[in-house]
DNA sequence: GTAATATAGTTGCATTTGAAACTATTTTTT
DNA sequence: AAAAAATAGTTTCAAATGCAACTATATTAC
């Protein structure tokens, strides 16, 4: 019956968006792995490391090394708060808002892929399984799982 | 409606499937990326690696490595065929096939686990979703998808 | 039967990521 | 307020992985 373990099958995916991903981005001077900060970081302005690492479930030396790279892009700015000198503000620069809908529209791309021959009912359910599958992964390995920043359903 | 992409979640479930599987996998020398080749390999003895990329959809590259890693580690005998020189035909040990029962277990511990919540019929419904979005994914990247040398469904 | 092409594997390099040790700042204890 | 603990980031190291160039063998063309 279920032969396979489903890691193989989220493994698949998981580095085939990858593969997408980095093919699709190439012209933006994007990286795949910058994706995802890429567009929290659009979306929620001002966000700082340590949110957007628990946001994202990335390790916070990931998230430092993103974050520096899209820096570097100049796609990201770095503003120190009066209120709490350790942390860092995020901003996305002018050039990073201005490809942000074609950077998103792209994410979204991927799951009409990955959702193809889905009827409307199916894709709701694969999005709520898929959420919940992570959400107790979330929950085994940080025994509770942070808050994400964003009410999330 | 779905504010974040799939990807996310997809990523936090690859990423948090890894740290388990690590854990998990201390007392027996096996690496969380070499899981899925030592399940594969105890499950079709005699595989070659051309076989065992294509089945978990892997890099030769990156199933050369594993590959290597586990002979080292005494878990695989490569076996040159009369047949075809270039190749290889893989074996686990005697000791692979002691522990395979304990390693798939441990595969399908972590699906009980993403799985926390779900009834029967729902389970059944997520493991199709996964698998399925795996071969669109699949088809995307691969424009068809070479046999995996297991009937698949 | 050579030459050209295809196939199986390996290796070096780059990217993505997590863990752990580290620095700097803030908060809590006492 | 000084000491202790917590928090935000950075950095180093290692693992997982894809890609591209490479070697060796097999197959196909001519």
């Amino acid at each position: 019956m279920d032969k396979d373990p489903l890691i193989k099958w989220i493994s698949i995916i998981y580095r085939y968006s990858l593969i997408y991903a980095n093919e699709r981005l190439k012209d933006f001077n994007i990286s795949a792995g910058e994706l995802s900060f890429f567009i929290a970081i659009t979306d929620m302005e001002g966000i700082t490391q340590e949110k957007l690492s628990s946001y994202l479930r990335m390790n916070k030396g990931t998230t430092a090394k993103a974050v520096k790279s899209l820096e570097t892009k100049g796609y990201v700015i770095k503003r120190i708060p009066e209120s709490d000198k350790r942390s860092y503000n995020l901003y996305p620069t002018a050039r990073a808002v201005e490809l942000r809908k074609r950077i998103r529209k792209l994410a979204f791309e991927w799951n009409d892929i990955l959702l193809k021959g889905f009827d409307k009912k199916r894709r709701k359910e694969a999005a709520l399984i898929i959420e919940k599958m992570a959400k107790n992964a979330d929950m085994c390995i940080n025994r509770g799982g942070e808050d994400d920043g964003k009410k999330d359903q």
